[in-house]
DNA sequence: CATGAATGAGATTTCATTCAT
DNA sequence: GATGAATGAAATCTCATTCAT
């Protein structure tokens, strides 16, 4: 979390820290914009800084050096996203699971090409690899979660373990994630609605299986 | 450096029998096992020349400039992957299609990881970002037409039209390259198997339907 | 070699009470100097910096790239130009201009030099050529309205066109501009001082006119 | 001259030279093509091999090092503008020597061009710049020897020493040899006619004086 | 003879980082 | 606390030159 960082630092006597957490935040929002539109591998501190209207000196003021920042970036989109999991975790339905991640889309339209770029290079930046693989195993958590009570319900298929299902859907949804900034135009409104419609009926329960059963 | 290599190995100038096209070659082998180790922002010329045993100035002596080596890397590995899909268009059978992605994996440990990195920087690499969108095209036909032999055969579901199903699966495949390189461990051959196993019944004809019939 | 300077003087970092103007003025300066020494095409953003005492990389932070180093010597040149017209502007008399030209020499004797080499490579510096097109048609138009002034007041012979006296003098001072760094020994003051009566002999009212008269 | 290079070499028993002379000469210009285009700073042998349509190793072989080539380049280039000169320098005629300049650029579009790229490096290009000069020399010779006889035949005015009156129409030409390539129109036919016509009425006789003063 | 692969130095540029002010 | 000047390393690219073939 982003206020992790906050509290290592010296604790400044009295004074709010919101200067300093809203400066962060926005240099945060600038990064985002930076790496969305020209890349993780061409992102630089420099273009963070002129994005954010503000000198490199700032950026390294308010973060001790880039791998800090990138951390503090992804931290806070997988907050997001976090967030956005406990509005659905509640209510057992696959749909909503999916429209959700549209939702974040029109939102940000940025949300999720960061992303992608975020978790292409999390290998590589090893103080990023560990930690998103503890954030990605939560969330395919919650997904099994939902899908074993939707098998439960007898909404959800339960011919495939709730696990396994949860391994496709993430799948997919880290691949169109991935081809959603490389070919946005197969990702228009109209043509995601069927692609939902169909991941729906991917994991909809089998119509000739009486649905009181649970997996055998 | 260039030096530490010229004192391992006798320096070499003139005109060697040399072979361009293997030369190429084996610069693209080490700019893949660059790009896989390192990741595509922290690849360079000097480090694929350092891997391939040369200096910075052979590899742009093979290659005008770094977008045409990363393209060229990329063309050579859309090639393999034709050549792959080319073994399986034939057979109407979604599980050889899996198999086939396994077994480069089997081949050549870098294959997905490189893809995956090349396919992230796709949308930043101008020259890059076309070819790619018309190499994936073809390889959804071909899913595509794989699928729609198998529907009218009876061995794919056919409530969920072919175009549709292949999206589905090729954003699966696309997740699963993604996510291979970051958590190694959840892809481990007795956790594949389940996973195809899955995907397969994913896309199994329905039980109650009629195998005869079309999609309506 | 930067590490030369850095055991030379003692490396100073952080920020001094920079004078934004006067750094690039310096560095202008050092630019102007290696040009006038080296030639423009040997010019080269290190040698400058060595030149200035600085590393490459200050260099590139007060000038985004080589370009708009070169421009802005060329601008801080051609200013210095125009006010050297400046003064000659008011007074009628061709003989003044000519001194003017040759005091610059004597003030700076790279002016010249350097001048030369930036119109030899104007044409070939696209942000340049438009630029010193501009330039050089103004000072053809001071040149023209000094002469036409003369041909009014009867020191200026008025059986040629002002604008195209004004051409063949600029012409005669670009010719001695790109001659003087290659051959200064025909540059010595005594042997300027009759090229100068030269010049002025040329342009004098030819005796047997009458002097009111207007170019016919 | 180029000849020299030419008989320096290990003469070839019994096998004419043509070749080796005739592919001197394509490099030489494809040399003057290139500097023309782009200037002698970004001129380099590999742009030169390309517009001959030949490899790096064919201009290393017929040139030992690039300053042979640009010298020779040089020699061939003033070669020319000798043997314009002995077509002049016969006939006592001021606008001969114009015209013949004019017939140059009429010719071969790049000779100013390249001749004024090449006279502003000669100062760096110390194996050039002692070449120059003696070269230099001699045109003025040619042009003072020229405008004497004008004198003696009462065609040039005598009232300024031919050397000085052959300076300034050597600083004009060159004037205009650099302000060519920069604004070429202000070069065209119709504008250099009446500045042709300008120069001659400069060295032309002083209506009052007698036509068969020596000058005194 | 002539080629063209390869070198190694150097040019331009970018960048994360440092630190005096 | 915050800035921005400056560094130094590295990256991309260009180039003249060398030399085995």
């Amino acid at each position: 979390m982003t206020g992790d960082a906050g509290t290592e630092r010296v604790v400044r006597r009295g004074r709010p820290t919101g200067d300093h957490v809203a400066k962060r935040a926005e240099l945060l929002k600038a990064a985002a914009s930076v790496i969305a539109q020209e890349g993780y591998a061409n992102a630089s501190l420099r273009k963070v800084a002129q994005r954010a209207g503000c000198t490199t000196g700032a950026v390294t003021y308010y973060f001790a050096n880039k791998e800090e920042l990138v951390t503090a970036l992804a931290e806070s989109r997988f907050d997001t996203y976090d967030a956005m999991l406990d509005a659905v975790r509640g209510r057992v339905d696959v749909k909503a699971l999916f429209e959700q991640w549209l939702a974040r889309t029109a939102d940000d339209p940025d949300f999720w090409p960061v992303m992608s770029q975020l978790l292409a290079h999390a290998r590589y930046e090893p103080a990023f690899a560990a930690f998103i693989e503890r954030r990605y195993a939560r969330f395919r958590s919650v997904y099994t979660s939902i899908l074993e009570s939707g098998q439960e319900q007898g909404t959800v298929r339960d011919d495939i373990p709730a696990d396994l299902l949860a391994d496709q859907l993430a799948a997919m949804g880290d691949g169109w994630m991935m081809m959603f900034p490389i070919e946005p135009e197969r990702f228009t409104p109209q043509r995601v609605r069927p692609l939902v419609d169909a991941a729906v009926a991917l994991v909809a329960p089998l119509p000739g299986t009486r649905p009181s059963g649970r997996r055998a």
